[in-house]
DNA sequence: GACACCTCAGACAAATCGTCTTATATTCAA
DNA sequence: TTGAATATAAGACGATTTGTCTGAGGTGTC
């Protein structure tokens, strides 16, 4: 029982995850100074119980710089965002995505200039698609 | 501390809800049987207690029908994708929504159907905005 | 009055999550 | 070489969530 969260991935370790993507790859140290500022020993702790879990569930990495350890990011944004599309859909579509498309862009939240490009976007897969009897 | 589900809402309350979605308004014993055939009293307060949870959450309400509970949804299937979307964009774009589009409509899981009635979706929209000046 | 049903309140174990402690290595300077 | 500082690994912890179930009381009908 208990629950997931969202994408399989908590708040806090996603937390992490962010900080990877903006640093890069980066040793337990440098993440706790960066997350927690002047963390001591139980932050360092609980950002390397963090990395832990994120690396078993293979969202990160890890690898050696000299002989710490030093993790990376082993999943994108945009990979997460699919993920967390994906699970929508599933949860509430049958997993199709259709209807989110519907709703994202029927919600009225869209501004002039993210409808045009969309329009492009939509033009040009067309056309690609068009092209390829692939 | 503790997990945050996926919209505020667990599978099995999802369960529930999706019954009445479909069910329209229903009595805790017409959704016990639907979601538990042949269920018991136990299964009887587990679809109770999924709902004073719903309830407690908005996701419900609840009414009255001759002197049983009746029980309808408070929120529909749209809204709680709106719900999902809007969630991964705030955990992962800052709340915007956009990169979630490009994410979907890049994917290449869209069929030919599907993007040529997006395309009119968007033209639609790109008109109404272009008469409304509001 | 007996029986069936509903309702409410709460107990319960399992699991998750963020945090922290401890013990064991390893490095490097004095 | 000894000792301080750091890195690592392993795990304990309390809080919370979640799905399930039990039991006590109400209200109706036959």
């Amino acid at each position: 029982m208990g629950s997931r969260s969202p994408a399989g991935i908590t708040d806090t370790e996603l937390d992490v995850l962010k900080a990877l993507w903006s640093e890069g790859s980066s040793t337990i140290r440098e993440l706790t100074n960066l997350i927690y500022p002047e963390g001591g020993t139980a932050h360092y702790a609980t950002v390397q119980k963090l990395l832990d879990r994120l690396e078993s569930k293979a969202f990160v990495k890890r690898g050696q710089r000299g002989r710490l350890n030093e993790y990376s990011a082993a999943i994108g944004r945009e990979a997460m965002i699919s993920r967390g599309l994906q699970e929508t859909a599933e949860r509430l579509c049958e997993g199709s995505l259709s209807p989110l498309l519907t709703q994202l862009i029927g919600s009225g939240r869209l501004t002039t200039e993210e409808l045009s490009s969309l329009r492009e976007l939509v033009d040009r897969l067309e056309r690609e698609t068009k092209g390829d009897s692939e």
